[in-house]
DNA sequence: GGGCGTCAGTGACGGTCGTCAAAACCCGCT
DNA sequence: AGCGGGTTTTGACGACCGTCACTGACGCCC
C-alpha cells in the first residue's frame, strides 16, 4: 500500500525510497510540505557549512557530493544516483553540512524529511532506522575505498571508475561521453586522488594496453558493465 | 538522574556513554542482561563475517578495528578508545560484521544493546538517534581520511599519527612505547597505507629532521599533543 | 652456546607520481 | 578567419614508494 500523496509516489524509484515501508505514516509530522525541486546542471542543492535543511531523495539526474579543504582544494566523495538519499548526515546530527551537493545533470529531488530529527524519530522511528542504515552503508563504501586506495594501483582504479561511470551513463556499446555527464578531468582526478596530469598519463597507458579508446569526447571501453560503486 | 544498575554507571566514561540521556529507560527491553566483559590483549571481541551480537561501549583499554581483504591483507580502519561505541554498524543494519575488533590492551567493554534493533527502536528511539549520530561521526572521520590521503604526503601523516598515538598513550615527556601499545610496524604501515620498509624510511627521515627520536622501543617526539583522530 | 624463526633496518633498482613549464586543443566571440 | 581564455596534453625532472635481497637484533628451544 503506497501513499499517493507523496511526491515520490510517481517516481520509478519509489520502491527504493525512504517511504515505502511507512506509507501509512502521518506525513505532516515529517515535513511541512512535501515538494519536488528541479535543479539545473551545475546548481548546488546545499553548500558546505550550511545548516541542515532536510533529507532529499534523488529522483532524477545525478549529484556529486564534494568536500572542500581549507585551502580550496576539493574532493569528490561520492556520486548520488536516482533512488539515493542525500543530506541525511546533517539531518541526523543536527550539525552543519560538511559536504556540498551539486547537480551534474538536470535533476529532481524529493524532500523526504524536513522537520527536526527529534520530531521525526517520535513520529516515525522506522524512518530514522532507514536513515541510520543508509549512513552505515555509506560508511561501508568509505571503508572499501580506504582499503582499495592502499592496495590497487591507480591505473586499475581508473579502469574500474570508468566502468562504473559507463555502467550508469554509457550507451549500449560501451561509449561514455564526458560532456553529457559533466565530469571534468579535474573531477576524475579528484576521485582517484591524483593530479590531472597524472590522470592524462593513466588514460594514455590504458589506451596503449588496448583497454580503452578515446575519440574526441568519447571514452570507449570493452568488457561487461559493472554495478556502480564510487 | 543516572541508572545505578547499568554497568557503565561506575565507569569514569559514563558521561560519554550511550545511556546518560535515557537513564530512565527500561533496560530490560534493550538487552537481556547488561554485562561487562573483560578482554585480554590480543583477543578478538567480534570477528569479520560474524553476525551482530550487540553494541559495545569500550570502558577500559583500546581496540583496533580491522578489516581483512579477500587476499588476507589487513587494514587498520580506526582505533576505539574508552568511551567509544563499537559494533553498531552490524547492529543497525542487521547484517554481519565487516570488521573485527581486537583488543590491543587488557580491555573492558560494556554491552549497551543486545536485542534486535527493531525492538530497541520501539523501546527507546533516543538510543537509535545516538547510534545514528555516532555512525555519522565515523563517516566524517572516513571522509577526512580520504581527503587527507589524497593531499598530505605520507611523512606528514606519519608525524600526525605518532602525535595522536602519543597523545593517547605517551608519557608526559612525549615518549611513546610501542610495546605497551602493541602496534607493530606492520600495523603502523597499514594505517598509512605503505609498506613496512617505507615506514622505516619515513621514520628515519623524520629523525634526520629532528622531529622525532627513537631509542630502543621508544619513539620520542617534541611538540604539543593533539586530539586523537585516526 | 648454537641453531632457528621472526621482525626491523638498509641498500639498490625500477616504476609511479607531483611539479613546473610549454605546447596543443577546444570553444565562444568578433 | 582570427583572437583570447580556458582546459587538456606532453615533456623533463626530481621525489617518493614498492620490491627484492641482504644484514643485524632478538627471543626461543634444544
Amino acid at each position: 500500500m503506497t501513499n499517493k500523496n507523496h511526491p515520490c509516489a510517481n517516481c520509478s524509484f519509489y520502491e527504493q525510497s525512504l517511504w515505502r515501508p511507512v506509507a501509512g505514516a502521518n506525513m505532516s509530522t515529517l515535513a511541512r510540505n512535501f515538494t519536488r525541486r528541479e535543479m539545473e546542471a551545475g546548481s548546488v542543492l546545499y553548500h558546505q557549512g550550511a545548516p541542515s535543511d532536510g533529507v532529499y531523495c534523488v529522483s532524477r539526474g545525478l549529484f556529486a557530493i564534494r568536500s572542500f579543504g581549507p585551502d580550496g582544494s576539493s574532493s569528490l566523495l561520492r556520486l548520488a544516483y536516482p533512488g539515493e538519499l542525500i543530506g541525511y548526515r546533517a539531518f541526523l546530527t543536527g550539525r552543519d553540512h560538511r559536504t556540498e551537493a551539486q547537480a551534474l545533470l538536470p535533476s529532481r529531488v524529493c524532500v523526504v524529511a524536513q522537520r527536526d530529527a527529534k520530531q521525526v524519530v517520535r513520529a516515525c522511528p522506522e524512518v530514522l532506522t532507514r536513515l541510520a542504515v543508509r549512513c552505515a552503508d555509506e560508511l561501508d563504501l568509505c571503508h572499501d575505498r580506504i582499503q582499495e586506495a592502499a592496495r590497487s594501483p591507480n591505473k586499475e582504479r581508473l579502469a574500474q571508475l570508468l566502468e562504473q561511470l559507463m555502467a550508469a551513463h554509457g550507451t549500449k556499446d560501451g561509449r561514455f561521453e564526458r560532456m553529457h555527464l559533466p565530469i571534468s578531468r579535474q573531477d576524475l582526478a579528484d576521485i582517484l586522488g591524483v593530479q590531472p596530469e597524472t590522470l592524462s598519463r593513466l588514460i594514455k597507458r590504458l589506451q596503449s594496453e588496448g583497454r580503452l579508446r578515446t575519440s574526441g569526447r568519447w571514452i570507449e571501453m570493452p568488457g561487461p558493465m559493472q554495478k556502480h560503486v564510487i
